[in-house]
DNA sequence: ACATTAAGTGATT
DNA sequence: AATCACTTAATGT
């Protein structure tokens, strides 16, 4: 089994480590599965060992918005959250990679809270880190504009495939910003006269980018 | 060679 | 910044 110590270091109570391993199935995605759709009740909390999640928000009209990455080493505060409060899943979540992750049955939450320390840590850390990557994405959807936003979702897309570029259509980054088609080809486009993206079909380069 | 899909662009709101 | 209408470029068969 993937040696979880290295990945998750808060996680350090030897007992812990060994409940995990007891209790927790490995499950893997293929790129591009749904791990979690909306409407759902989640019943699972997945530590992410490998690969990358995205992760969406449904906006009412049927479209839906991109809002962050979850990457190996961390948990998906979101799920959390519907987890422990036994909410239907107000987001999806789609394997951005090939992913593989330790899912945990919720029953054991709350028993490890009281339980271990470092699974409290844990937890707080968790919510703690991805309440400001939610503000994070929040702000930069009420606050930055387009032509920003859309430059962050590119890099963090390379960041996540450890590469510096994305395999994308300009269609499916206007439908994750929930913009147009042609406002992505133009942003992109000035973009490129500026030297911070190289445009070819389907495949965007950051330059100043270096692969992981 | 032809059809299909992606990307670029001017004009309009 | 969104939409429309159209062109051009790249790619698949």
């Amino acid at each position: 089994m993937t040696d979880i110590a290295s990945l998750f270091p808060l996680l350090n109570e030897p007992e812990l480590l060994q409940e995990i391993e007891e209790v927790g199935s490995m499950i893997e995605f293929k790129e591009g599965e749904d791990i979690i759709t909306t409407g759902k009740y989640i019943k699972r909390v997945p530590l992410l060992v490998k690969g990358a999640i995205r992760v969406l928000r449904n906006d009412g009209d049927g479209h839906e918005v991109f809002l962050y990455f979850v990457n190996r080493g961390q948990t998906c505060a979101v799920s959390l959250a519907c987890c422990v409060n036994h909410k239907k899943s107000n987001i999806r979540a789609v394997a951005e990679t090939d992913c593989m992750f330790i899912s945990i049955p919720i029953e054991y939450l709350e028993k490890w809270n009281k339980k271990y320390q470092s699974w409290r840590n844990f937890m707080l850390i968790t919510y703690q880190s991805r309440f400001d990557e939610v503000m994070m994405a929040l702000d930069s959807i009420a606050f930055l504009k387009l032509d920003e936003r859309l430059l962050r979702y590119i890099e963090g897309k390379a960041r996540v495939h450890g590469e510096n570029y994305i395999n994308i259509t300009h269609q499916k980054i206007a439908e994750e910003l929930n913009t147009s088609r042609e406002v992505v080809s133009r942003l992109l486009k000035k973009a490129e006269e500026e030297g911070e993206v190289e445009l070819s079909r389907n495949k965007i380069t950051i330059p100043g980018m270096l692969p992981i």
